[in-house]
DNA sequence: TTATTTTTGTTGTATATACAACAGGAGTCA
DNA sequence: TGACTCCTGTTGTATATACAACAAAAATAA
């Protein structure tokens, strides 16, 4: 293939690489995120978890993965850090290698507690991705 | 707080967080493209450099870093990678610390050689997204 | 010229992510 | 019962990402 050719089939990866666009949105709304999260010492992922335990009170490792589409060995690491910080509990399930997964008091009182600063980091989300954008993420 | 509004505000998180919908958008997405580059033996973001380093033919790590939103220390990791695999050549810059990289003909080769793989991955991830989508992450 | 600041990269540390390998138990089937 | 296959988690390895600490050289200020 020519020289011509090539950079003509560069400029269209440039331009319209949707993973790249994709992957830039994220390392941008994540650090926005990161940033107001930094005080409480917790990660996104960690408050997704987070939250959705409190919402449906108790969960296995896997039905957490599956629900947040995170790979389970993720899951596994992150259970592990929210537990030494005391924000959640792990218990053997009922059968075998099952465990089971609560919230506890303190886990409950720190999502409260960064709520009003999520809420800030939504806003600045909102205003960078547009009402279209927030929509198209969101299917 | 009293439990009620306690949950009540875990499904607000749940429900509307951004940064979630966006890192999920990001985990499915990457996994397409990977999935495809996978045989070839190179990333989805030394993809992005090789591209840009074939459009442009010489750059160094910090504008790379700056064009493509990329950690100057991501830059540098990756670019040594591609160095190992005979994708890229680092030179000594004119001045001081600066540093050249530029493609090598086995980094042109490579790119040429995915890119019909890379179009259809752009097509599923069109797919996905819908052309709204799509146009919503392209801002 | 000397001292300070800026520029440019690399390296350390922690989390995120994916995939593969492994381990322990449960269920199934012969 | 015994062998095989799933289910469920953990751990290993590699890349991605961000931030901080460094290092080396250049640019600027005193």
């Amino acid at each position: 293939m020519n020289k011509r050719k090539t950079v003509k089939l560069a400029q269209t990866f440039a331009g319209d690489c949707i993973a790249f666009r994709v992957r830039v949105l994220n390392r941008v709304i994540t650090k926005l995120y990161d940033a107001m999260l930094k005080p409480f010492g917790i990660t996104v992922n960690q408050t997704t978890i987070l939250a959705m335990l409190t919402l449906v009170n108790t969960a296995r490792p896997g039905e957490i993965g599956k629900e947040l589409h995170m790979e389970k060995s993720t899951v596994s690491r992150n259970l592990q850090r929210m537990h030494k910080n005391g924000w959640i509990e792990i218990a053997a399930g009922d059968s075998g290698t099952a465990k089971v997964i609560t919230v506890t008091p303190k886990g409950r009182k720190l999502l409260v507690a960064l709520y009003p600063q999520w809420e800030k980091a939504q806003s600045k989300a909102s205003r960078l991705l547009g009402a279209e954008g927030v929509a198209a993420v969101s299917g």
